[in-house]
This record gives structure tokens, C-alpha cells and sequence, in this order.
DNA sequence: ATGTAGAATTTAATCGATTAAATGGCAACC
DNA sequence: GGTTGCCATTTAATCGATTAAATTCTACAT
């Protein structure tokens, strides 16, 4: 690889003007001068060291992103797509995105720190959950972060999001609307599998506040609640199936999925036990995920812009890393109610 | 951010002997002298730089993926589990994995090698095409660089990619088992649009391969190729609709899709037709992507290990970095017929 | 007391860039 | 001729690490 230096001697001048040269620097550089030197820099095919620049404090034009592997895979309906806004808004941006994961969020987070902090100008967190020591300790260094679809508890980290509460509340309006009382929700979220029942649940952030919604529309309707007809289900597909099917003998005559997948694993038990969709049990999800439309029957879902929620979050990230000085933000996108065949006037 | 200076000021000891601790070098130092180094580093919550680091030659442990944004979005049933394959074994190796892309093959190679070519320790290349100035130009300065999916026109780079030409051969010689005669093949390419109509077809290399073993596996069986039994389709749907239709013109009696998309695409033209598939023609495709045993029919295809593709180009790549010194490789994996219900005996 | 081997530590060069400050050269003006 | 001012260029410090070579220190034998 060719240096400044090797420049400079093929030209015999100083690697300072080779520099000013490459640069465009304002610095007066004799036409005759910088003609010989962008002759060698093509000749000996020069490109200056990201590492050298770097460590003189020039942005890295990488951005990383940190999410575990095994929970939010590549292929998945939900990350393929914000990863996909990410990677186009970044090579808008002339930015590369770095992928930081590990097997575990622990693993991930300690790789993230203890190998690559140095190398991106930023970082973005897709967190499954909003307790974070990455998150923190990004913070209070001050090194650019933005959450992608969760509020992480830690103060002063920006967050984006799709509005996950009014898409709860407008999935349980639309049933409402047609009709439906007994409204059950069924939450995703973690370890919480049998050989784990000691412990406490850990649902997804997201989850929870689509919960919040729908407890949002039931009360707004003078309805409390009944606990009764919430149930969660995790990657254990077993116990996740046993789960769903105790919620349906609670007799609900409408479930809202708090994601298109449970939604539709939903309706696979409800074809098993013979519960015709939507004549006897309306079912809506949440995402709108590229086969919702494919589902038979077709899903009635919230729609979140998810593409446009990685865009969004690089745009965040890129105002920090720039200093466009900014207060805190937590942005939430717009979510919209998409009407297809899996609900029904009671 | 903490550096090696700061604890060395703290301790009051020089930055070599810091260095020497924190690398777990083979020199001696006291036990007292590594006690405070190691707790001083803890309190500053030290991290080394990892660009003055890689200044010194060290591995950055990164890889860089290399491809084209547009026509290979993340999403895609090819790409999507390659690069979890790519991520799994980095993951694995303790390696972080950049995704270098732009919106068209020039601009992807021209950013690759302009902004980012001293951040990685090697590259993946996932080019479309066999030609590349990429790969040229890394192959001369011998950065490591390992080619998926495609085995690019510069001699001495290694590639990884599925038994094309044997998938091709398998697919067609399980349709002439079927007693299939007049067997069409679909191809994939590029810039083959109307407004492009002078301009040559240009064809993914995959595509090639396969057909390379249709043609193995027609003339093995006494028959030549008929020419008027092909077509290429590409993201034009309107165009492709057309061409597909052309060919069934031709009433072949079982076409062979160059992937799981073309044939599933052919499946639907026969329906708007009016051809039953499997009773009026039987269709074959490649890849076994992760639905094609939902398609309607399921379809029989042939099954590349597009997950493994990865890994194994990633394990080709770290060979080449830690010079475990190597032939040049081109490494097949085994692909395997997948039978279901879209062929049919004659 | 002196010399010396070997352990522990420091000094200083280095990687490849950037850039403030110093320098050199040249023309214009009194 | 000598001074001034400006332009072009170079010198040298710097970023944060690594590491060969130099140095200091300790302990022990003579």
C-alpha cells in the first residue's frame, strides 16, 4: 500500500503538501505542484489510512450496530427490514454499517465495548429489553447511541420507535368497534419457559407498550382489564401453543396479537381446535409484515413503518455524531390500522 | 475515553509496562506493578484504541462484505441467510462483520475501495458478475478477499459457492426420469429490459452454471439443447410475464427455473393460463428457500446449504488472514434434489 | 568492595496521517 | 540596498498504541 511518504519522494516534496494536496485543503499549493502530486496519487494508486486519519480524530464514517444474534436474526420479519432502512440511509450517507453482535445480549454487549468501541462514530442498539450497561456506559461517555425500538431506562439516550401504544389502542378500538367485549391480548417475551417458572417474565418492551394501548381502549370503552385474557408466548413452540390454547377456553371472542407472528400462530391453534377465523374468533396482529397480506385468511394488522424506522434512526444518529445539538428525542412513528379479513363484526 | 498514558500517569509507571499488562505480554512484571495497572485500568474503564492499534499492523478483526445494495437487498431469500451465515462464524471468531454497499456495482466497488479499504482485514465479495475491478485490484495488493456465489474473472481468488452445474444437472436429469422431453430452462440476468434491447444479456454466473449442467444432463441423454427452450426473466414483472409466457409457447412439458423465484414466478403465469402444474407441466426450481414448501404447490427444487455458503466463506477468509498459507480455492458445496409436488411423471 | 547476570522498567522510534508554526524565496516599495 | 509582505513549502509535533533497545535496579558471587 502506498503512504504519503511514498508520494512525497516520488514527487520530492514534503508530505505536508502531499496532505494539503489530497486534502483540497485552502492552503495555497503551486498548480504545477498539485498537478505532479495528483499525478503519483493515481500513479502509485494512494489511499490514505482510515486507521492514521482516524486516530487524528476524522470521523470513520462507520456506524455500528449492536443487537444479539440469536433473538433478532438477520432473516427475521422484523430486524431484515429496519436493518434494510439502516443500510440505505448509511450508503446515502456514504457510511458503512458495522455489525456488532454476540450470541447472548451479555456476550454482545461486552464485544461491542471491549473490541470495536474505537471504531464507529456512533452506535445504534436494537435492545430487546430496556435495561442496558452498553447503553449506560455509551452515555455517559458521550459517545453517539440511539435506541431502535426501545426506550432503554438509562436517561439522555434518544430512541426511535413506532408508536406502539396508539397502534395498541386503535387494534383494540377496531374490535371494539365491531362489536367485541371480550378482548384477550397475547404478549411475546422471554424466559419464560417451564424449567424457567421460577423467575419473572421479561416481555419486549415493545409488547408491553401495545399492552398499554389496549388497556388504553378498554378503559376509554369503561371496561377494566381482565387478566384472565392475557397469556404470553415465547420461542419454546410447545409451551407456546399450550399457552394460546388455555387462552382460547377462556372463550374471548377476539385476540389482538401483539405481533403478526403471534397472530398467526394464534389462528393455527384456532384451526386445530376447529375455531373458525373470522366467524368465531376475530384475530389481529401487529407489524404488517411483508406476508401478512398472504395469510389465509388474510391478516388484519397495525401497520409500522419499519423500513422508514432504520432510516430514521441513522438520520438521529448521524445529527449527534455531528453535533447538530439536540435535546433527547424519542421518536415514534406513525402506525396505521390495515383492514383485511381476520376480524369480523361479531 | 481513557488511554494508555492516563493510566500510566496514574500509576506512575511508563506506557510500555501498561502496554505489556494489558497485552498479557510474555515480559516480566512485578506482581505489585500488573496489581495497580490492572486496577487502574479497571477504574478508568481503559479501552484500548483500536485504530492506533491497527496503525501497528494488528488484526481489526472486521471483515467487510461487499455488495451491491440494489439488486441484492438484505431481505433477499439468497442473501439474507448468506450474510447470517457471514455473521454466525464472525460471531464465533470474535469478529465484527461491515456491510459495504452502495446503490449500484460501480458505486458499491468505488466506496468499498475509497472510504473503507484499511478498516478490514479481508473482504467477501458477493458480486453479481464475474467481472470486477474490486476484485482485481485487492487481488494485486493481496488483501485477503474470498468471492461467494460467483467465481470472478481474476485468477488467484478464492470463491465459495453451491455445485451449480451438478444442481443443474440433478434438476434436469430428475425431469427426464419423470420421462420429460421438451424440458425449458429460466434464466436470471440483468439490463435485458426493452429500453435496453441492444445491449447484451447479462447473466448472473449461477444461472450459467446451472444451465451448464442442463445442457450436461441433455446431451447425456442424447438430446442437444434447443435454444428457442430458454428464456431469462429479471425484475421487470411486466417483461419477465412476457418472456415466460413466450416460452410456454413453446408447450415444453417441464421447465427448469434457474431459482425458487423464477419457477415460482412460472407457476403463476401457468395459472393465469389455465396450465395445471404438475398434470400439464411439471416445474422445477433452485435454492429451497424457506417457503418453498408453502408454495402452491409445494415446489420440488434443488436445495443449496445457502447458510453454510457463509460460514464456510468466512472460515476461507480467516485462513487467508492468519496465512495459513493456501492454494487458491473454489470450494463447492454439495446441493441435493428436494422432491415435492410441482413435478410430475409425464 | 567490585563485578556481573538477570529481572524490571523506561526510553524512544515507529505506524500513517494532519496541521500549527517555522522557513525560504521572491517581488514590490521606500 | 534594505525592509516588508506574501506565497509556497517544509519542519516538527501530534494522535494512541507497540516494541526493540537502553537503562536502572537487585541480588549474589568473588
Amino acid at each position: 500500500m502506498a503512504t504519503l511518504k511514498d508520494i512525497a519522494q516520488k514527487c520530492g516534496v514534503s508530505t505536508a503538501t502531499v496532505s494539503y494536496v489530497v486534502n483540497n485543503s485552502p492552503r495555497q499549493v503551486l498548480p504545477a505542484t498539485r498537478e505532479k502530486v495528483l499525478k503519483a496519487v493515481a500513479e502509485l494508486g494512494y489511499q490514505p489510512n482510515a486507521y492514521a486519519r482516524a486516530l487524528k480524530g476524522f470521523r470513520t464514517q462507520v456506524i455500528g450496530v449492536v443487537f444479539p444474534h440469536v433473538t433478532v436474526p438477520l432473516t427475521n420479519v422484523y430486524f431484515g427490514p429496519v436493518l434494510e432502512g439502516i443500510v440505505a440511509q448509511a450508503t446515502e450517507r456514504r457510511m458503512a454499517t458495522m455489525l456488532l453482535t454476540g450470541f447472548t445480549w451479555e456476550e454482545t454487549e461486552q464485544g461491542a465495548e471491549r473490541e470495536f468501541s474505537g471504531i464507529c462514530d456512533g452506535f445504534l442498539l436494537i435492545a430487546p429489553r430496556r435495561d442496558s450497561q452498553f447503553a449506560s456506559d455509551l452515555a455517559k461517555s458521550g459517545v453517539p447511541l440511539v435506541s431502535v425500538g426501545t426506550q432503554v431506562a438509562e436517561p439522555g439516550v434518544s430512541s426511535i420507535d413506532s408508536d406502539n401504544r396508539t397502534g395498541g389502542r386503535l387494534a383494540t378500538e377496531h374490535l371494539l368497534a365491531l362489536g367485541h367485549r371480550r378482548i384477550a391480548m397475547i404478549l411475546t417475551g422471554e424466559d419464560v419457559s417451564p424449567s424457567n417458572s421460577g423467575k419473572p417474565v421479561k416481555h419486549n418492551w415493545s409488547a408491553l407498550e401495545r399492552q398499554h394501548g389496549y388497556w388504553d381502549a378498554l378503559r376509554a370503552w369503561g371496561m377494566e382489564p381482565d387478566p384472565n385474557l392475557t397469556a404470553t408466548i415465547w420461542h419454546d413452540p410447545v409451551a407456546s401453543r399450550s399457552s394460546a390454547r388455555r387462552l382460547l377456553n377462556q372463550r374471548p371472542t377476539a385476540v389482538f396479537g401483539c405481533n403478526d407472528g403471534a397472530a398467526y400462530r394464534t389462528v393455527e391453534v384456532c384451526r386445530e381446535s376447529g375455531i373458525r377465523v373470522p366467524e368465531d374468533l376475530s384475530v389481529i396482529g401487529f407489524d404488517d409484515i411483508a406476508n401478512a397480506a398472504s395469510f389465509d385468511p388474510p391478516l388484519t394488522t397495525i401497520r409500522q413503518p419499519i423500513f422508514e424506522i432504520g432510516a430514521n434512526a441513522v438520520e438521529m444518529l448521524c445529527a449527534q455524531i455531528e453535533g447538530r445539538a439536540q435535546e433527547v428525542e424519542h421518536r415514534l412513528m406513525p402506525v396505521e390500522l390495515i383492514q383485511r379479513r381476520s376480524t369480523a363484526h361479531i
